[in-house]
DNA sequence: CGGGCTATTGACGCCTGTCAACTACGGTGG
DNA sequence: CCACCGTAGTTGACAGGCGTCAATAGCCCG
């Protein structure tokens, strides 16, 4: 084996090893060495804002977690409706873990890299690692418990306290990566936000305003906020 | 030991054995052999109808499964209003993995049979048995699909949708554990079914009104429907 | 039979969606 | 460097779906 390519192959395994996200992610559970056999069996891949990672309808055979940047996941409606179900972060697992079909689309919003794996080769390695399962099962379990919240938002909260939700929680899901909690950025569109959130983009636009002229935010940019008076917000959807 | 006290025994470690729910639980990946096992780490608790299981700010201890009757689980805002998160039936499994305090509350719905573990025995018992663990986080990824649903029900479709949709799900959900899935029953009230859809009481009782007189759905009596055209029902909620 | 709870039906008003015009911004090319 | 264009965001006018309030009807159980 020639130098240069066992330089290669180690550069390789070490990638899990060198993650910057990796405390943030599932894989925090395993230890270096295990780490290495990890990275032989995961791949890196990048895509461009807008780019599609998986549709809906698609047979699904991985699993993904996020190393750089946002993407959403998304449903659509027979008619062309559109209903995010959530905005991911760096550290933050995706696909689905059943067999069969996805249970939604998935896109990148901004330049992502991501960490893929065969849902098989996980399942074969799960066997070995209790770790790695139960730290699965404790993130789709939290998973869970987020997407339960957004039930609570969107059945019973009026656009006001959505808006106000949804600005508290983008400060702390970038808090728990830890990332600076304010200002912060929104990287999507404002018909992002609003397929999110189960509004239309002019009325989350409205309410942006309204929270702007109340100073309890302050808008940079558009997709720049600075959260004036967060106890305000927070009394506004609790 | 007398002949009393074992037979005792004996049909206390039978109990998941001769469980009628038992195939359609997360324990029917278990032999008879762990279930035996299994016996001895659960027991049976009984609620009445409207009966509290438990409540969103306790401490959480405990996981359930349902071997009989349904249960409602659901948030409460600060202000009083009610987000039901999901009616459950036997076979379904509920409480919280994590640790720390529920996400939700729990009510019986008529008569209910519980199975109960201690959470903390459970993560011990899941250390040996890796079948389990895959079985539980098979399960939690499919209430996250299903959550996942609801989201996209409550952020994009109109009250006809919603309703139409809630009575087709009952039906299958019915189907799924063996029971006949036409007509069907509605065990909740009507205040229940609009706190579930995101809706008011007289929202949902005006929409059944509808379906009714298109001829969608006979009323049999207030908690008794019978689905007439079920391809109508669902080209109404794609 | 009567009391209390649940469900239905009606009248009305408000929140938010719809449609439309206008503004701001960022990138591209001359 | 600026003019131009396309996309994204803001603001306004209006309407309709669903919530709110209220009256009535149905049902269960003592």
């Amino acid at each position: 084996m020639s130098a240069s390519l066992e330089k290669g192959l180690n550069k390789a395994h070490d990638r899990c090893t060198i993650c910057k996200i990796k405390s943030y992610s599932f894989c925090r559970c395993l230890q270096d060495e295990q780490l290495r056999v990890f990275s032989g069996i995961t791949a890196e891949r990048e895509f461009k804002n807008k780019q599609s990672i998986f549709l809906q309808q698609e047979h699904s055979k991985h699993l993904y977690n996020i190393s750089k940047g946002n993407i959403k996941i998304y449903k659509l409606l027979n008619d062309g409706r559109i209903q995010i179900i959530g905005f991911l972060y760096p550290g933050d697992f995706f696909g689905s873990y059943k067999k069969g079909r996805f249970n939604y689309s998935a896109e990148a919003i901004g330049d992502v890299r991501l960490c893929v794996f065969k849902q098989e080769i996980l399942d074969i390695y799960l066997e070995k690692n209790m770790n790695l399962a139960k730290e699965l099962l404790h993130r789709t379990s939290h998973e869970l418990t987020l997407a339960q919240d957004r039930i609570g938002v969107l059945g019973k909260m009026n656009a006001n306290e959505r808006v106000a939700k949804f600005i508290l929680n983008i400060s702390d899901q970038r808090a728990r990566i830890g990332w600076q909690d304010n200002p912060i950025s929104l990287p999507m569109t404002r018909q992002d936000i609003a397929d999110y959130l189960g509004l239309t983009l002019e009325t989350v636009s409205r309410e942006i305003t309204r929270f702007k002229t109340s100073n309890l935010i302050k808008v940079m940019s558009s997709k720049q906020v600075y959260i004036v008076d967060k106890e305000k917000l927070a009394n506004l959807c609790h």
